[in-house]
DNA sequence: ATCATTTTCGCAAACCTTTGCAATTCGATG
DNA sequence: CATCGAATTGCAAAGGTTTGCGAAAATGAT
């Protein structure tokens, strides 16, 4: 039971045993209309016998195309990508697609580097999460030039010479505000993301704009957090200040919803009656607490399938250069109460 | 700025420009003691101007290898895998192999599949988390056997005939029960998982054992949760039923802590006044909490870490058979009282 | 039996790189 | 001047598969 180290069996093993040229055996096995019947049944069974399996790498320089598809994400784990993958994973595979994952770790340089490795590994395409520090693009219009399709998602250039695909921020941002504005709450403190991300400006616009609507803007305070423990400060700050206490928390994200929800528990207040939350989310977090948090869900999953499908279309057709962006849902939890429930 | 499609540079278009051979331009290349420092300048300058970069597909036929590390598990998201595939990656990546990511949706076939796909793609090495439900190992065999070595990580097989790496269950879950005996409670209420897993067995073993030293076995309940809601009722059952009320909760996994928090909060329970908690958790979840909920850290990322490591060995010299396991340590939060804080 | 088709199969090039070995040059030494 | 050694470079095979095109065989029609 040592390590036995069989030679691999190749088409040239296979046509020598049946006595025919290495051709006709390739052709047999892919069901070639050229060949017999008969043959292709000969050449099957032997080849099963053998325990043939192509080699990808002869096949991938012959044909100059893998099956391979970059990703490159800041991280895999946090609040959100790794679910992005999974969905991703699951459509990919049912077309036969693989993906090599790559994590850039917010630097720039790292990212250029994975998309290099892409363009040596000649994946079939490439999706990308851009560092919140990158600025250069040149290397992805490179990368693009030679023959490889980029898709980003999530994280997208301001440009619009590439395809990507995104949340819908904007969505998402009014049918919580609007979840607020029927839940009949008085005081709202919102607190968003890092002003410079674009993600962060697009749901504060459309945040803004659903209370404008309703001609409630004044009920508002904004405030920007870029983590988890300034969210909780903030928060908490907010809630156990002087002045007149928020009778609804909003949160723009995963992270900043963990560092309210630390800061409500660390004031001891009750969910809803002392005070309602609602959180634009993937739903994790808001699964854990009881009564849930309601939220607005922006589902990694889906957002992966959707990214596979404009790549996919890269890969037939001309690049369909545009922004996509998946439809996002209210989850009504116990946190908001008094809500008439969207539908 | 259309789609150019220049056609890629090869070392043959670099030695006809030079009027030099293949050969030379590939030794020129990497730095051959052959090559004339001249030349190899020369080549060096014009490799860089026609922006060269190797063809991956013909080295890999060549060389009959690739850099390219094959992950299977039964799911990326959920509490664990995302944050092992991360440390993984980052350890991979700084020896030059990538990742590709496959799962098996705890479908054995698939899994199969999903083997199959690293075999013909010639992964450099396998990294696998078993399906619950895998019981014929004949195709990991089959893998290792066609020279592709393969390490088992978190759920591995029973046998000992593949390297495998796992977090210490045994130390874990005696760290734990030890934190315990020292909080001073009475009453445990310790939730385990299915039975049917060896890291349940491990686990609650040596759990039982650390009771059993201290001649303290008499202060426990133990409970089996196949899922979170399995032990969010269990968990409320005992707290808000008729029996005496433990002042202690024990949760094995991640999965089991959000069940057992869930009812916590249910029951209105004060932490750590009225019940204290602790948990074998990779500390995502206790770190939502108010106070932080101590733990004994499963950590994906050095699991990652140490997995890759094995693989490395597997790729140098002979297999290592064995089991290899990555240590944990307590981290305390607040949710364990009067605690003397292990060192 | 001849010719035209159709069916079935083989030849050989191409994909690009690596590498053992042979070939060439050049200066130096005997 | 012949010989030798070292420093450079080239030749050619190998790695396994795909595919256009031509060749051979089988079939059918006349």
């Amino acid at each position: 039971m040592m390590s036995m180290q069989k030679a691999k069996a190749t088409l040239k093993h296979i046509s020598e045993r049946l006595d025919l040229s290495i051709s006709t055996v390739s052709r047999a096995l892919k069901d070639h209309p050229d060949i017999a019947e008969q043959t292709k049944r000969k050449v099957r069974e032997l080849a099963e016998l053998m325990e043939y399996e192509p080699n990808a790498f002869a096949i991938q320089l012959r044909t100059n195309a893998s099956r391979l598809i970059g990703v490159i994400v800041p991280e895999i784990s946090g609040f959100f990508y790794h679910s992005f993958i999974a969905g991703l994973e699951e459509e990919a595979r049912s077309w036969g697609y693989s993906l090599m994952i790559l994590q850039s770790g917010n630097d720039p340089e790292r990212e250029a580097a994975n998309l290099r490795l892409c363009r040596l590994n000649r994946a079939a395409g490439v999706l990308v999460a851009l560092t919140s520090a990158t600025t250069d693009l040149s290397q992805f219009e490179r990368t693009a030039e030679s023959g490889i399709p980029v898709v980003f998602f999530d994280k997208v250039p301001e440009g619009r010479e590439f395809p990507m695909v995104t949340m819908s921020d904007t969505e998402a941002a009014r049918l919580a505000a609007e979840a607020i504005l029927q839940s009949g709450t008085r005081d709202v403190l919102a607190i968003f993301g890092d002003i410079g991300l674009s993600i962060t400006r697009k749901r504060l616009i459309a945040f803004r704009e659903a209370f404008a609507a309703a001609g409630m803007e004044s009920l508002l305070a904004i405030r920007h957090a870029g983590s988890r423990e300034i969210a909780r400060s903030l928060t908490l700050e907010s809630l156990s200040g002087e002045g007149p206490r928020p009778d609804c928390l909003f949160a723009m994200s995963d992270e900043i919803l963990a560092g309210c929800m630390k800061a409500v528990q660390q004031s001891r207040l009750c969910i809803p009656q002392d005070i309602s939350v609602i959180a634009i989310s993937t739903g994790f977090i808001p699964s854990l607490f009881e009564p849930e948090i309601s939220y607005v869900q922006t589902d990694g999953v889906s957002l992966g399938r959707k990214s596979f499908e404009i790549l996919h279309r890269c890969f037939s057709k001309s690049p369909p250069v545009g922004d996509w962006t998946v439809s996002v849902r209210l989850v009504p939890g116990g946190s908001l109460p008094n809500g008439r429930q969207a539908v």
